[in-house]
DNA sequence: GACTTCTGTTGCGTATTTTGAACTATAGGA
DNA sequence: TCCTATAGTTCAAAATACGCAACAGAAGTC
C-alpha cells in the first residue's frame, strides 16, 4: 500500500510537470489532498532535496535531483548504450536528425536524439512522449504487432482526430511489407519522418527514426537515404542480440 | 517526517546507483531496513512504475520513469535553456567539447554538454558529479567565492590527494586575477580544460568549460580560443540578467 | 485604509497506516 | 538430499501520518 510514498511521488511528478512554482493549496486541490498533508509532504521532499522553496510565500519547485537520479539510470540503459554509436553514424552519414524511441503503452517515448548543432528547434526531445500513431517511430513498432492488438489501441485512444482506422490499418500493413514507416507532417508541420524498428528476439523493442524538412526530402532523396537507416536498425538489432 | 516517503526515495536512489537488479534482502542490509519493509516498498514503487521486477527471482531494477520526470524538470531549467544556444555557438566556433556546470556542495554537477558527434568518450556527462577542486569548472566558480569558505571546503573534503591547500589557493587567486581557470589532467589524463564563470547578480552561479587533448591545446591555441569562451560566458551572464 | 479571503504552517488527538516477526514457499548450492 | 539463502504474505501491535482547527501572514477588494 504505502500511501505516503504514493502521494509524495505523485506530488513530485505534478511539480515536475508544472510550469512554475506552486503552492500547497493549489496542489492539494489538484491531487485531492488537504493543505496540511501537502505542506508536510513538500517539507520532507524539500529535506530530501527533491524540491525547494522558490518563494518566500511558500511555493515550491522541483530541483534537479530527480533529473540527476534519472540520468544515472539512463546512463546504464542497455538499449541506448548499444544504439548510440549507430545513431551517431547515421546522423553523420545523412545529416538528418536521428531519434531512438520505444513504445510505452499508447505512446512513443523518445530515448535519444542526435541532431545538428545548429539551432534547430526539433519538436521531439529525449524524455518526451507522443501518441504512437502520429509519428513514424510509433507506426514502425506497431506495424510488427498483432493487428488485433493494434486495433484495440486505435479504438481506445481518444486522439485519432482526422485519422481513419482503416487508413491507419492500411498504412501499417504497407509499413510492414516494405520494412519502414513514413509520416508527413506527423510530429510537426513540414517535416517528413522515416522510421525502422529494432528487434530483439523477433519483437520490435525500439525504433530508429530520422527526420528533415519536407522540401529537402523528396522521393529521390528518401530512396537514397533509406539504406543507411535500414542498415543502422539492423546493426543495432544485431548488437542487442549479442548483449542479451 | 514522512518516513515512508523517505525510505521509498532512498530505495529508488540506491537502485538508480546500482549496476544490476537487486533483491530485497540485499537492499535492506544496505539501507538498514527489514526485508519485509523493502519488499513492500518495492511493490509500491513497481505499482507506480518507478521500478520493475527484473528477475523471476524477485530482483528489481529502476525503470526510466524517474528519467522521464527528471527530463521534464530539466527541460524547463532556465539556466540551461538560456545557455544552450551559446554553448552550441562556442562549440561550432572552437570544435572543442563544451560544458555547462553548476556548483552543488563540494561537487560540480554537469548540466549540459555539446560535443563532436564522433565517438569520443568524454569522461564528463550531464548528470555527473565530480569534486569541484579537480576540474576547471569547479575552480572557476570557487575562485569567486570568499577565500575562507573555500578554505573550509578544502579542509573538509577528503579527496585532496596530491593537492596542496596552498597550491590550490594560489591557483584560485591566479584564476580570479586572469578571469579564467585551467586544469591539466583534471578530469581525465591527457586533457586540458578551460573554464569561465557565469554570473547572476555578481554571484558565480555556473561555469562554461571547454576541453580538448593536451597535444592539441598548446599555449598559442589556448590564447586563440580564450576570447570565444570569455565571450560566451559573458553573453550567458547577460542573458540571465535579462531573464531574472 | 479596513475588510475579506485567500495563503502556508503547526499542534494535537485520533485512527489509519506502517511495521517487524513469524510463517510459507521457492530456489540455488554443497 | 539437506541446508541456507531468497521473496512474499499475514497479523497484531504500535508508531505514524492524518485532518481539523487555530494562527499568522499575504493579496486582493471594496
Amino acid at each position: 500500500m504505502d500511501k505516503t510514498l504514493r502521494k509524495g511521488l505523485q506530488l513530485l511528478e505534478t511539480l515536475a510537470a508544472s510550469n512554475g512554482p506552486r503552492g500547497a493549496a493549489e496542489l492539494g486541490r489538484e491531487l485531492d489532498l488537504t493543505r496540511s498533508n501537502v505542506s508536510r509532504l513538500l517539507g520532507t521532499l524539500a529535506e530530501l532535496g527533491f524540491v525547494r522553496r522558490a518563494d518566500e510565500a511558500g511555493r515550491y519547485a522541483a530541483t534537479l535531483k530527480a533529473w540527476e537520479i534519472g540520468m544515472r539510470i539512463m546512463s546504464r540503459d542497455p538499449l541506448r548504450r548499444t544504439a548510440q554509436p549507430f545513431l551517431r553514424a547515421l546522423h553523420a552519414e545523412t545529416g538528418l536528425n536521428v531519434f531512438l524511441a520505444v513504445l510505452d503503452g499508447d505512446d512513443v517515448l523518445y530515448l535519444d536524439k542526435v541532431e545538428a548543432n545548429t539551432i534547430s528547434h526539433v519538436s521531439a526531445q529525449p524524455g518526451m512522449r507522443l501518441p504512437a500513431f502520429l509519428i513514424s517511430s510509433g507506426r514502425a513498432m506497431l506495424a510488427w504487432h498483432k493487428p488485433e492488438m493494434v486495433g484495440a489501441r486505435v479504438a481506445s485512444h481518444p486522439r485519432t482526430a482526422g485519422l481513419d482506422r482503416d487508413d491507419l490499418s492500411a498504412d501499417l500493413t504497407l509499413t510492414r511489407e516494405r520494412g519502414w514507416a513514413m509520416t508527413v507532417d506527423g510530429s510537426r508541420e513540414g517535416v517528413i519522418s522515416l522510421a525502422v524498428p529494432v528487434f530483439l528476439a523477433d519483437l520490435p523493442v525500439a525504433a530508429v527514426a530520422m527526420s528533415g524538412p519536407k522540401a529537402e526530402l523528396d522521393q529521390k532523396r528518401r530512396e537514397a537515404l533509406l539504406p543507411a537507416l535500414l542498415n543502422a536498425a539492423a546493426r543495432i538489432s544485431e548488437a542487442l542480440a549479442h548483449i542479451g
